[in-house]
DNA sequence: AACGTTTGCGGGAACGTTCCCATGTAGTGA
DNA sequence: TCACTACATGGGAACGTTCCCGCAAACGTT
């Protein structure tokens, strides 16, 4: 007992003493469960003359709770935790940070794991994060050949997707099928007729939607769907400027494309400037999800804005209810058209 | 006491039951501290018959530790926390990444907070990370007009600097001066006489030290500095431009640019471009960080490599002796040149 | 054969919180 | 005045681990 002090005042002389609640329940004269209860930030605040002194004592002795004891006891850690592709996908990136925000609003962290895109690895990326203790899962990796949500289902882990959505879990996503019906329509607008489409991976809603509203888009212009007009893709930079070529080799090539995202529209930009031509001149291209860069580049590119907070939100929303829900509740935030110069009235 | 066990089933069937220590220990036929001495991942690894079986049947029940009690118990929680201003600045998701995979090596988890490159929001970021419970903290916001380090130094949270450094605290940094000096060689080497430095700014030692290794190549070329040729700017793409923008304003424009970091060399390209001018045909241009990005652009950037990999698995390592250390030791990594299509001679 | 030394194991007390429950105290209505 | 509710408080048992000790058995040395 007496050696246990000794080396607990040895360890407060080295680092600042750790203030426990008892030390403030005994600074204040009232018990540590007042004290537990009055700084419970779960609880309706109370305005007692006690609880104003417990606060204020607390925090001139500078207590901080200490969380592993905390999440110990209550049996949950206030944590959730985010898997995507990778961080230096900036779509990836925005998508975490605005996780990030939203959850600090709720009072809770957001940590992240990545998948570096192998299928496999979201298995160990959601081991580690349970492992971690977090309350429930954000994953931005759904893909179509993978039953891992009915994995996670039958082990009971909350979760929820974002961005992407296999149809059957809860999902906060954009309204891709409504963004590929405007992008395409703007295109459209422009007195474009021959639309290229680089139609990112089949294996994502995504881009599986965002094709399917540029083929809605044309058809109810009235123009016969070409499928000389229509490439595959990744979501990469160097895919976009593959499929380019392929869409501008046609013996007719189109006037406009819509690639399926930013990185795929900045590799079609290399492509066109590399052949000689001009954006939006002789081809205008228009992108998806507006990441910071597209708007500095040398022609600031047209692209879609995806509400990137607003999907945060009701993830996370979806989230503290999940489980407790009817049916797969798939929330679509809606995107908006940002006209830049890479876009210009078809000659 | 009964009662209890009723919870407890129930909670057991709601969701894939909890496996403790103590199920372990009864299925296994020994205590629980035997359990987890074997468990132990710290401890050289036991090759008992009854370590064997204990982890059998540890893995065949699902037994995962419950981090917030071994947390509580071993007063630590082999999470590190890393605060960099913004995730969709690709250089910091590379060192962010790097960080989590190193870290993921030694057993820790790396969670990650931002500041908007708001300098004050870098204590907001610590104190969420420290509230967190993180071990120690690594830093890519180091700032000379900061003296948060002092802060941190106080109270005793072992920290180290990333990236970045402020000359006295421990940091694992790229040699940058090294990699300035070997950027503006390169430029030399092709017979470029008047090389324009697009500076970045002043408060971060990473771009004052590669200005300085610019300046050090230049006159040991013989060459005299010209005041001209030097422009300040931010680490973003726009102040990149407009930096081009005056350097290529100035009666004698210089034939080639180095970009203190691969965003301003893009928007240098936007400028360039933009006035008529094309890479590396009028003007030669190298960046800084080789971010995946520049690989692809349709001129590929020459650019310098930085050794993210390493910074991080340094990083870790004074982050494990911190407080121990003598004097504060600066790590430096070296950079390479990746030579691409944006340099060539000197017409 | 006697005696250290090493090794493996189990009991049980922490770690700092939360939360159930019991107790006390003030406020309301008859 | 009494009974009743409402509310604030304190005592103390958890939560699941780790780790200090004590004990016993196995091992080596003289």
């Amino acid at each position: 007992m007496k050696a246990h002090r000794m080396t607990r005042e040895i360890e407060d002389n080295r680092r600042g003493t750790r203030v426990t609640l008892h030390d403030v329940a005994e600074a204040a004269g009232v018990s540590k469960s007042t004290v537990s209860r009055i700084l419970d930030e779960r609880l309706p605040r109370a305005n007692n003359a006690t609880a104003d002194r417990v606060r204020q004592v607390a925090t001139e002795l500078g207590y901080i709770r200490d969380v592993a004891a905390a999440n110990l006891r209550r049996g949950q850690s206030l944590t959730i935790g985010v898997i995507v592709p990778r961080l230096t996908d900036t779509v990836m990136a925005m998508l975490y940070e605005a996780l990030a925000r939203a959850s600090a609003r709720v009072g809770r962290f957001a940590i992240v794991a990545t998948t570096d895109d192998n299928p496999g690895a979201v298995r160990t990326a959601a081991d580690s994060l349970l492992r971690r203790g977090v309350d429930g899962l954000v994953l931005a990796t759904a893909r179509d050949d993978d039953d891992f949500t009915e994995e996670l289902e039958q082990r009971g882990v909350p979760f929820v997707l974002a961005l992407r959505s296999d149809g059957r879990s809860p999902s906060s996503v954009g309204d891709d099928q409504l963004g590929g019906y405007l992008a395409t329509r703007h295109l459209l607008d422009l007195g474009h007729r021959r639309i290229g489409l680089i139609a990112g991976p089949s294996f994502a809603s995504s881009s599986r939607l965002r094709a399917e509203g540029y083929r809605q888009a044309v058809r109810e212009a009235g123009i016969d769907l070409d499928p000389e007009l229509i490439v595959a893709s990744t979501f990469g930079i160097e895919s976009g400027a593959e499929a380019a070529e392929t869409l501008l080799s046609r013996p007719v090539p189109p006037t406009a494309i819509f690639a399926v995202n930013d990185n795929t529209a900045i590799g079609a930009m290399s492509t066109i400037s590399r052949r000689g031509l001009s954006v939006p001149g002789d081809v205008s291209l228009i992108g998806y999800n507006d990441i910071p860069l597209v708007n500095l580049l040398p022609t600031p590119l047209t692209t879609v804005r995806v509400p990137f907070d607003q999907i945060a939100v009701e993830a996370l929303d979806l989230l503290a209810h999940a489980g407790e829900v009817q049916e797969a509740e798939i929330r679509r935030a809606t995107p908006t058209v940002i006209p830049r110069q890479s876009t210009a009235r078809c000659r």
